[in-house]
DNA sequence: TAGATTGTTAATCGATTAACAATC
DNA sequence: TAGATTGTTAATCGATTAACAATC
């Protein structure tokens, strides 16, 4: 699709400043600078004016940005302008919690499928959606045309289960479990890993 | 303490290895190399030996590092060779899993305290704790001695929290609102917010 | 001793910042 | 027109990698 390689540091800066521009908007404001901008995220006027440039003029000098189009411009290049099904594996407290969170709805995501291995959670309930077992997963994530998921099982388990979501097509995971894992080069990662996020600040106190 | 100013790039590299060194630990390994950790962790080995070396000379010509040894430099490091009392501000479905979450005891933390501003749900218990009414919160964490912090309260409320928490001394706070909040200076923030980790991947997509 | 692997230096690579002409 | 702010270039700054002497 795009023809130049942006850096990824680039690329995960783009939703901290479509999030923020979201609630400029909310807050009914209709254009925005990149010194504005820059403040309210922490990020240098510069930086944004640079980052927004790789993909194309979409200010205008004196006036600045216009949120509305620059919201729209934001969520195509970062393809959240489609909704993707995800799926969550693993039914425990967190699995609960990303099932039942209502932040995904608009900003480019709806869980459609949970999956635990415990026989004791098959079959219940989160919401609307029943938990299934994850001896069915890759069947029922090919037919779902799932190729998102979040990976809420044990550390113990997570190589394990990462390899049948890789075999079962998945392309992006979003893993919890506290260890790294490895996928083919095709697949992409992030981590969210609360206690390595708090032994980084305690680093300072 | 430190002579030198560590980059906090680095900084941010440290959780992942002492992650990864734990594990192999629990697997009854005794030594790594700087080879083998990268490939675990997904980083190049001259990059990790170079990281380690800021703080001093850990590992040995010729045979690599002592995992528990690793373990113990960096637990100290990080600050993580005691345990941290922390507070869950907001008890939705976030502020619960994290209450009852099991990975943070052996990693440094304990949450002691959680507070919510939802009159149905002060007095109510998550596992051993009363949530409290944020009314309460500034006496309550000077009392406690608790400065740091995981915010899990809505996008609209998140920065108004952060200044009450600011005034009642936290100097670390994890961010599960999406929105970017403003402290000063002597205040560490990290964010966790799904939808952003998700959009960084998508663009791949 | 031979093999392995560190710690460190120098070279390379990439990211950020400063500055300003262009222009709304 | 005067003021504001972009997009972009060049300069600076910082991070990563490659390479290897030191040494276990």
């Amino acid at each position: 699709m795009s023809t130049k390689l942006i850096p990824d540091i680039i690329v995960g800066r783009l939703p901290i400043y479509l999030r923020a521009l979201r609630y400029m908007k909310d807050k009914n404001q209709e254009t925005t600078s990149s010194q504005e901008l820059g403040e309210n995220v922490g990020i240098s006027a510069a930086q944004i004016r640079k980052d927004l440039s790789q993909f194309g003029g979409f200010g205008t000098q004196g006036t600045g940005y216009k949120i509305d189009a620059l919201i729209t411009n934001l969520m195509e290049i970062l393809n959240v302008d489609q909704v993707w099904n995800v799926a969550v594996i693993g039914a425990g407290d967190i699995g609960h919690a990303l099932t039942r969170y209502q932040g995904f709805s608009d900003r480019g995501f709806e869980i459609k499928i949970v999956f635990d291995n415990n026989p004791d959670l098959i079959g219940k309930k989160i919401g609307d959606l029943v938990i299934q077992s994850t001896d069915t997963m890759a069947n029922a994530l090919r037919k779902a045309n799932i190729v998102i998921a979040m990976l809420t099982v044990t550390a113990s388990a997570a190589q394990k289960v990462t390899d049948q979501l890789v075999d079962a097509g998945i392309k992006a995971i979003l893993n919890y479990a506290p260890i790294s894992i490895n996928v083919p080069e095709h697949v992409v990662v992030q981590y969210i890993d609360p206690s390595t996020h708090l032994q980084r600040m305690t680093y300072y106190l």
